[in-house]
DNA sequence: ACAGCAATGGCAAGCGATTGCCAAAAGTTG
DNA sequence: CAACTTTTGGCAATCGCTTGCCATTGCTGT
């Protein structure tokens, strides 16, 4: 790895017979220079295999062209569609890609942004778990994007799980469920506050028994307690919150000799990469998760540019639809 | 986003009445500033919020603290693992992480590390799509460490598909399966090549049949075209060249009415999530692929510091399992 | 032909750290 | 106590680029 030097806009200057200034304005300000030396510069940038350094850019100009996102797990496929959406339209943007693992902490979250912070132009906070004072406190001084995640005045996108919601409890209801529950995630999760609020609702409004049980580490491994709770319960149709649980839901079901959806029917929520694989196949309110972190990182970049001319939308509220299979059926009489 | 300008190393030796450089020593070279300054500057600098800016550090010293690392595929789920691992150690290295994707090309590859060049430290290369050539020119000027790939002179951390794919043979062979058919992944995969090597061996030294179709996509929907021209060639097992390849030959099988195991028998590679989900659950060769992840970053941390009087292990073979479920049986009379 | 301007290029001062070198202070040694 | 070594802190150059400001140059209009 022995650095033979990298070309600087000072080598290219005086190759070009020009000014550093002249160089380095050719790149990031081309209209202030004349064509005719522009294209001269150019040329002989690319001759000597110039590359600009980000590095010294940023710390000159404060424009970092990088941002980071925060998820409080990877290893959920959850947040596969949403890293992978932000990634891409980072990307295109030739904004550099940050990631990183808060393990479901919100001190953690703090300490990497606090780490951070020198280095990006802002965060995509995706389910957040700080509360809403940090975030408020946070935002004030950094650039910030929430995924599923509501601050007032914050920018953010979520995946609509209000109606959402309706859906299930519709399609429960049509089925002739009359007592459901809810297996919640964490309690400082705001998804599944929302989650359960929306639930809730619908639930009165179709005169349906409807209670929350939990909370359940959001995981395969968290549905074994998960399950042996709804069973005592005596409902029979488990809402779980996202299809990592409801997959852990019906493995102990399953283990227990409960039939789904004969005794009892199973909804999840996200439509993860193998919510269709298990059996029997997860009834899920799936979103568009790729274009959520898509959206997170579009305004993110649009708060960067200030274009205060045509104030961008703050908040984004994509659509969720209901993926009916063969987890739900009619209720057991 | 109003900065109100950070506090700098200035800031700090102001007012703890000390030179920037003491500042700057007591942070990056503690023992070179008396105990009691020292405990002072850092009194100083915790009361004034001070934070210091990577990006200055990283221009000046050239130790970025940052790596990156490139995946063909951010949407396989089989990356997770190994992005999860490699996240992790980063992060406990205090080592800011860049997830790349790129998209299956090799000049995608080429343009990324390009790109990223003057921003880390070292790049961690899963699956690198990228020629050997190529690869051993990039490696002159940059730091590499490769997962899932071997070229000579390189680190490099491979999950060991040799034994592994052995494993698989001598398993159908057990079976009574007198011929099998690799489905293979793209050509320029140099795993996709192991793996056949491998399995061509291992079914010569059993007197086993074994032939090549493909390439596939290595994804679901590559399944289906895999799924048909297996069945022609009239083996009765099949090994997919990875597990989402599997799962997508499994659905295609269903859907013609053909009985797995009964009539064919289907293994995979990876053991990614999911392969336990579907019907029949998959059997499939399973590798630490955080560890490789791990591992990778690891090496790459090693090479940079200068411990050359321990010279780290420069290439790292990890074992893999196999993981027998449902859908590899007696072979069809 | 001349004032008035816009376009263009250069100068030099930063951005926030690191680090080689030097000098003052403190500690050792015989 | 003189001579010497080690500690410790400061100075100032440097990393590669951006940008405000100034000086030229070349047009324009009248």
């Amino acid at each position: 790895m022995n650095t033979p030097r990298r070309t600087t806009i000072y080598d290219v200057a005086a190759e070009a017979g020009v000014a550093p200034s002249t160089v380095s304005r050719t790149f990031g300000n081309p209209r202030r220079v004349n064509a005719t030396t522009r294209e001269h510069v150019l040329r002989v940038a690319e001759r000597l295999g110039y590359r600009p350094s980000p590095l010294a850019t940023a710390l000159q100009s404060g424009h970092k062209a990088t941002i980071a996102m925060l998820v409080p797990d990877i290893t959920n496929p959850h947040f596969f569609g949403t890293i992978r959406g932000a990634e891409r339209r980072a990307s295109e943007a030739g904004v550099t890609f940050i990631l990183g693992n808060t393990e479901e902490s919100a001190a953690n979250e703090r300490n990497q942004i606090e780490r951070l912070d020198h280095s990006v132009d802002g965060f995509v906070l995706a389910a957040s778990r700080m509360s809403d004072e940090t975030t408020v406190g946070i935002a004030q001084s950094h650039n910030l994007a929430l995924v599923n995640r509501e601050v007032d005045g914050l920018p953010g996108v979520v995946v609509d799980s209000g109606p959402g919601s309706w859906q299930i409890v519709e399609h429960l209801a049509s089925l002739g469920h009359r007592s459901v529950v809810y297996l919640s995630g964490p309690h400082q999760s705001w998804l599944a506050n929302e989650r359960w609020k929306a639930l809730r609702s619908a639930a009165e409004r179709r005169g349906i028994t409807i209670a929350r049980l939990g909370p359940f580490p959001p995981k395969v491994s968290g549905g074994g307690a998960a399950a042996d709770a709804a069973l005592v319960s005596g409902a029979t149709a488990l809402v779980a919150h996202n299809d990592l649980l409801a997959i852990g839901v019906l493995r102990r079901l399953a283990e227990r000799g409960v039939g789904v959806p004969g005794r009892v029917s199973v909804v999840g929520y996200d439509d993860i990469f193998g919510a269709d694989l298990c059996v029997p196949a997860l009834t899920t309110l799936a979103g568009p998760e790729d274009e959520a972190g898509r959206v997170a990182v579009e305004l993110l970049l649009r708060k960067g540019s200030l274009s205060t001319a045509h104030p961008a939308p703050q908040r984004v509220v994509l659509p969720a639809h209901l993926v009916i299979r063969d987890s739900t059926g009619p209720a057991a009489p």
